[in-house]
DNA sequence: TCGATACTGAACCACATGGCTCAGTATCAA
DNA sequence: TTGATACTGAGCCATGTGGTTCAGTATCGA
């Protein structure tokens, strides 16, 4: 079951590591747009954007409609919980880990006080 | 202040998107690892391997050590704390965007059915 | 109808990525 | 001392990325 996930973690986290498209999300978050508002407002030509919005259709994170001449684009279906969820399961492991570790440490020191 | 974190998004982000390097995190959550430990449970080259590590611990995630012939790779200092934050807004912001859309859906009900 | 607007696609560029091989170097163990 | 082990670095390859320009096509508005 995690690999059906792994292919849409690699898109979104993909998606996510551009700061250009990170804050097209954001934008988008404060209302639907064109890609001419969005090339304006990144100061990019309108084919360079169109290419960060087809990364972020591809993970799911924007959909897009055309109408007339203006294709506009919004917030897509998917709201990253699989990457919270990630992001909060490795947090998880971290902790424990350090607590491990911590355990280790008091080990080592009460070893070492009867030594 | 958020510009200043953008360039640690775009690495840990970039890091994360690739299924070996979560593989890689998750495994070591669970005690550290050597090089030669990781390159063959991932069933790669330690030269393959190595770069991945590399770039895991470019972003922060891993750091390493080298005793002796052996290099072990250990969880690092950053918990991914501002990456959950910033997944967290956008959640935040996926919400209200969607209930400004109900909103708006509701206000066209009522409108249609007093015409 | 005609100009302006909005996008689209192809093609190019420099550079990064994810893998590999191959030829080292350094260390451990017998 | 010598062989095996563990890594390291250079360099290759195919592919992807982030941007561009340029030449379209389609639509809108006067």
């Amino acid at each position: 079951m995690a690999q059906y996930q792994a292919a849409a973690l690699d898109a979104s986290f993909a998606a996510l590591s551009d700061p250009t498209r990170r804050g097209v999300l954001v934008r988008l978050g404060r209302g639907d747009a064109s890609i001419t508002d969005l090339a304006t407002r990144f100061e990019m030509t309108l084919t360079g954007m169109k290419k960060h919005v087809g990364v972020l259709e591809d993970a799911g994170l924007v959909t897009t409609e055309k109408v007339g001449r203006v294709r506009t684009c919004k917030l897509g279906p998917r709201r990253l919980d699989t990457e919270l969820a990630w992001l909060e399961r490795y947090r998880q492991l971290w902790d424990e880990r350090f607590d491990a570790l911590d355990g280790l440490v008091q080990d080592l020191k009460r070893k070492e006080q009867h030594s």
